[in-house]
DNA sequence: GGTATGACATGGA
DNA sequence: TTCCATGCCATAC
């Protein structure tokens, strides 16, 4: 009975993305048990220690558009540079086939 | 303990 | 297709 915190589920739920693979704030959500708190996954990845941040791929998560809405500067050309190291190419518009790298968790 | 914020999603124009 | 406005809820201060 899993009564972890929100943040542990979404870490975890993130943790489980395998390279080449993304996922999107909503997906995660609602698989964390909140599909209206996409903004909390985004809230949580926000608040990641820089410990975690090395832990858990957080640049595998993109929003509903295939973009990144990191709005961490830095953090947005990491996250680019990060997917396109692990095959997740980007489009001229700056958004990758989400039907193409999403990731399906198959639980 | 309460308030304000925010890495989103969806619908309508 | 893009842009605007609204709703949702946990986290951080």
């Amino acid at each position: 009975m899993p009564k972890e915190g929100f943040r542990r589920r979404v870490l975890e739920l993130v943790a489980e993305i395998p390279e080449g693979c993304v996922a999107t704030y909503g997906q995660i959500a609602l698989l964390a048990g909140r599909p209206n708190a996409a903004r909390q996954v985004g809230g949580v990845l926000h608040g990641l220690s820089a410990a975690e941040a090395e832990q858990v791929p957080w640049h595998r998560v993109i929003n509903a558009r295939g973009g990144i809405s990191t709005y961490k500067v830095g953090a947005g050309e990491l996250q680019r540079a990060l997917l396109d190291a692990e095959e997740v190419l980007f489009d001229a518009q700056g958004r990758c086939d989400l039907l193409r790298y999403r990731f399906a968790f198959d639980v």
